[in-house]
DNA sequence: TTTACTGTACCGTCCAGTCGGTAAAGTCAA
DNA sequence: TTGACTTTACCGACTGGACGGTACAGTAAA
């Protein structure tokens, strides 16, 4: 039981990277079921048992993404969303989780800009996210100085976004390590 | 004859806009040759008289957005492009003419996105526009702040391709003129 | 035999691009 | 100044292909 249930949470993964790859080669238009199945290495018909329609599909990598960061971002500073939370701390920890994921997979943000392409009301939850975190950032001591880190944070995620060829992973890690600095440096 | 000519390039803005607009309204993935011939009160077959293909049509939505910033900037700080052309007033203002296209109209960058959607080689000119502004940045006396300006400014854009909806103009142009004085205090 | 899962064939729709038109405006020779 | 021709701007029917989704048949493990 515990090996399918593995091999079935392995299927439904390899789709959403599938479905993650595909837009980054075609381009967030032209992203099919055909072809994120052929992708994962399964039929259309298969793809369509795990996801029952497109939608269910882009939903899905929109969910995965918020959900590896949140859970990420819980590891490092739990209770970060809370009100009173650990603020600084939290902010630390989006730029260490955000940065990590920037560096490590070739673009893992090109689903959701199928997504959103799609239909943007998808991504929906991304932004529910980033607004929880917008706010994380404008609880720390200087809230001003904060936001404007986040900001950048931000100009970063969206230069990658749309320029995956440039893709200094080294540039991405130095930039953020740059603003964890300058963070620490303008709360005090 | 110059009534022509401007009937003709009335007739041009008037698609690029419409493709703007649906765009906006349907998402990025759902704009087709008919929708913005609609929109733009013309038939199919007259929008491919103008556009001889939906790539030439995107092509030109994206050049038209570079060309207004470029032709913008030019007016405001001629000469900022040289490698010893005018830095701190260029970056200036980018963010003043950034800012105002904006707050102006309602996401005047969803265009672009139908662009990258359909390709994401199309938005070459917006990324090497890009790419001089933030080479601009890092020519001011501290290139480190005002590369954090930079990044902050490409945050806002970020914000408001992919949230639309929370499209406050007040809020925007309150934080590009935040952007405009920190920069110059930084800068010295 | 049931459940979980995969593959294939097919249908309907949407859409880019083609093509054969039309109508008005301009050009120009006689 | 008129008739012949060309150019510009635009229209709308049609086609061929791509794609989302359905139906169903198959398979392998429990």
């Amino acid at each position: 039981m515990s090996v399918k249930l593995l091999e079935k949470t392995d299927t439904k993964t390899r789709i959403l990277e599938a479905a993650n790859a595909i837009s980054l080669k075609l381009g967030p238009a032209h992203l099919s079921l055909e072809g994120v199945a052929a992708e994962a290495g399964i039929s259309k018909g298969g793809l369509l048992y795990h996801f029952p329609s497109k939608q269910a599909l882009l939903r899905a990598v929109v969910a995965r993404h918020v959900d590896t960061m949140r859970s990420d971002m819980d590891a490092m500073a739990p209770g970060w969303q809370r009100p009173d939370g650990p603020a600084l701390a939290g902010a630390l920890a989006y730029l260490t989780v955000g940065g990590q994921l920037l560096c490590q997979s070739e673009e893992p943000m090109a689903g959701c800009l199928a997504a959103m392409a799609e239909d943007p009301g998808f991504i929906a939850p991304m932004l529910a996210f980033r607004d929880e975190v917008s706010a994380l950032f404008r609880r720390c001591p200087d809230p001003a100085q904060a936001h404007m880190v986040f900001l950048a944070t931000q100009g970063i995620i969206h230069i990658c976004m749309t320029d995956p060829g440039s893709h200094g992973g080294q540039d991405v890690a130095r930039l953020f390590g740059d603003l964890q600095t300058l963070l620490v440096l303008g709360q005090g």
